[in-house]
DNA sequence: AGTATGACGTTTT
DNA sequence: AAAAACGCCATAC
């Protein structure tokens, strides 16, 4: 058990905030949290407390769109397997299609016009 | 206080 | 394209 510091706090609570079939880096992780350089503190964090604190760790990966685990390693199957269940597809090469899947907090606004309902007519 | 380690990232070969 | 070199950060010892 690590203690708790307050950047250890903030990046929890981001990676809480990644919906099912989306993925997050970790640079992103740490941008959110307040240390636009921090990536590193937040795969150490991860490292030790994903399971303590049931974090949805699975959905973070790097930012070549891989997983950072050794291919051969259980973590690895384990982690893609969870995200394979959660509708994210890989390609030949073991990557992710970051701009199709990577979570975006504030998403950019829908190119439909609102308040201009479409009529559906049959 | 200094060194080591890790599920990282960017730049340079 | 791939790997090394370097930088960065949180924590352990």
């Amino acid at each position: 058990m690590i203690p708790i510091s307050d950047f250890t706090k903030k990046v929890m609570k981001q990676i809480r905030q990644i919906p099912a079939g989306k993925i997050a880096t970790y640079k992103q992780i740490a941008e959110l949290a307040g240390k636009p350089q921090g990536s590193r503190g937040v795969a150490w964090i991860l490292h030790s407390c994903s399971t303590t604190y049931k974090l949805p760790w699975h959905r973070v990966i790097n930012s070549q769109g891989k997983i950072s685990f050794d291919p051969k390693s259980s973590n690895f199957r384990l982690q893609r397997k969870r995200l394979e269940k959660e509708g994210v597809r890989f390609s030949d090469d073991g990557r992710v299609n970051l701009s199709l899947y990577r979570w975006k907090k504030h998403p950019p606004p829908s190119k439909i016009p609102a308040g201009k309902p479409q009529i559906f007519r049959r």
